[in-house]
DNA sequence: TATCAACACGAAAACGGTTTCGTAGTAAAT
DNA sequence: ATTTACTACGAAACCGTTTTCGTGTTGATA
């Protein structure tokens, strides 16, 4: 990389202080109109930029965020990530990009790196990992320090922060209420272990829509998948069970159980109807076309990019931490008409 | 943001200087063993941290490498970005993650916001705006200028810098071959503008496979699709066509195929046969799964994260730029059992 | 003619580190 | 007693900016 062309080095060669050329390039009334030209005109000429790095340790800003996910190789993370960007950069940030992998040390490892002055705030979306060992000493740590910090999706109550979910228990329950309006009355759920708040809210809402339709909830259609092993293995045992209908919470868990259905010769949506989660392109555009929960990530991430600059450029920290709620809805495609 | 210990504080507490506690840290023999124990004592307990920026400003080094991107909401590169990160990150560095939206300007402005300092080098696929209108001078800049780059998947060879690409023109042959032999004589092609090389490229390959076949290239059977029409009823047109097989240049396109094929009664594999491209989550999921051309994204990240870091790192900055070339195979699922 | 503003600029500190170089103090060698 | 050689530390420069605070010059004012 080539030396870059500073202000000392503009100084010297027109003569002048650092001082004269910094404020000149800022067009200073201090300076005189004849000097400022001079200097902007060589500045320009050797196409002058300053120098990131000093401006940030002067200022005390990176005027970048941070965001830390468990994955990016996921419809839902990169629509998040997209929608943070575009904030972002609205509001003159750059974002840093960095990975979990679903694994605490390297979570707490990502967070000491970008908190070490690389950025003014952190998005983060918290590791499986981490979730199943409640072991979140380091997010304590950050609200000590006053980290700005918003948690979106994966979240935590114990951390005092401004977060960005999704109506979980509320989607689970509207697409679970979508099923038995349709008439399925013996209803699966495809989810994820306990431990994983996104998967646990979910059955909550399919709970809730089973009772208020006095719908007894069937200990074996509950299928909670645990991504070490097969997950179609998993998925197909609830197909011994007598059902109509399955609710999976994510979109790969649905388009596996429509491949199992398919393999047993069940049609679909007419043997039996599928309802997903995160409306990815898997769900429109596979065949069936799946009916989908649809988690609007580019919302999410644009939100938790609002309320982390917020939060940054507000002097008054004092404001309590809020909790927005993004509400999903169902788009109905061809898996589960009746 | 709690103010945070430095070494300047550290040096007041201790009643030392700063270049004591700076060597005591760093484990210098200057140092004695009692001062360092004291010192190193005080900022465990602390928790101190060196500040990023000062480092990276003294040291002219950010240890972080930028990635420009068309768009992120996309497999193919969400899976680069986890390559790039991967190396990266065992090799210490970090990545910043920006994207252009397809759109020159700011492909532009981000490139110039990133070689102000923030970054060490670049990872850039390049804008299809950018590649339309040739409008290459940034790029040549960057070259002028010595900052480390290295352009993949979508590179132009006018830039002479490290550059990480698929076979194109292979896959495209490999993927048209697989239909001639699986008995398929009417293949039509869907592909994009010629401007976009990757497209162009795949049709080459597909024109030699039909050459070598002796199967001359019909012109109805070629559609460039324009994204910013309706691409179903671009594609629609070439079912109008005598066809018994299609090659598109991406899994959307093969996906919007078959619902068409679906829709006019046509089965598949039977009647027409598909074959895709890019190895995402659609042609997985899908029923029938897609047969298409895996990119090995992944790899090509990782490739490109090390090209770039050797060239970061490397002194001797007059190594002639190498091109990687990532070879594609074909993943053969339902769509083109013959 | 002495005083005072205004003007135009420079010196220096600051951001938070690292590193080169100098040096006081001590102990060993001459 | 003088020189030599470590040891252990501090002063200061440096990375590239911004900004505060002086300060010399000029022209106007009393």
């Amino acid at each position: 990389m080539k030396p870059k062309i500073t202000i000392k080095i503009i100084a010297k060669e027109l003569g002048v202080s650092t001082s004269t050329v910094s404020k000149a390039l800022r067009d200073s009334h201090e300076i005189s109109q004849e000097t400022k030209e001079r200097i902007k005109a060589y500045a320009n000429y050797y196409n002058y930029r300053p120098n990131n790095l000093a401006l940030q340790l002067r200022s005390q800003k990176t005027k970048v965020i941070g965001i830390i996910l468990p994955k990016i190789v996921h419809h839902f993370f990169s629509t998040v990530i997209s929608g943070v960007e575009k904030v972002a950069n609205e509001r003159g940030y750059n974002i840093m990009v960095c990975f979990s992998n679903e694994n605490q040390q390297k979570e707490i490892e990502t967070i000491n790196v970008l908190t070490n002055g690389s950025v003014d705030g952190l998005i983060v979306s918290i590791a499986t990992e981490t979730l199943r060992n409640k072991a979140l000493d380091h997010f304590y740590n950050l609200i000590e320090n006053e980290v700005p910090l918003v948690l979106f999706d994966r979240v935590h109550n114990s951390i005092r922060c401004d977060k960005v979910i999704v109506d979980d228990i509320g989607a689970g329950y509207k697409a679970t209420k979508h099923l038995i309006e349709i008439g399925c009355k013996k209803i699966g759920i495809v989810t994820t272990p306990e431990h994983v708040t996104v998967g646990l809210h979910r059955y909550q809402g399919y709970e809730r829509a089973l009772n208020e339709a006095s719908i007894s909830v069937a200990k074996g259609f509950i299928i909670n998948v645990d991504e070490e092993q097969s997950i179609y293995d998993q998925i197909k045992t609830l197909f011994d069970q007598d059902i109509d209908a399955i609710f999976a919470v994510n979109e790969i868990y649905a388009a596996i159980a429509i491949r199992i259905a398919k393999e047993r010769g069940l049609h679909i949506p007419n043997d039996i109807s599928v309802i997903g989660f995160t409306d990815g392109l898997i769900s429109e555009y596979s065949s069936p076309s799946i009916t989908t929960v649809v988690q609007h990530g580019f919302t999410m991430g644009e939100q938790a990019a609002e309320l982390l600059i917020d939060r940054i450029e507000d002097q008054k920290n004092d404001m309590v931490p809020q909790t927005k709620v993004i509400s999903s809805n169902i788009k109905i495609r061809e898996s589960s008409k009746s």
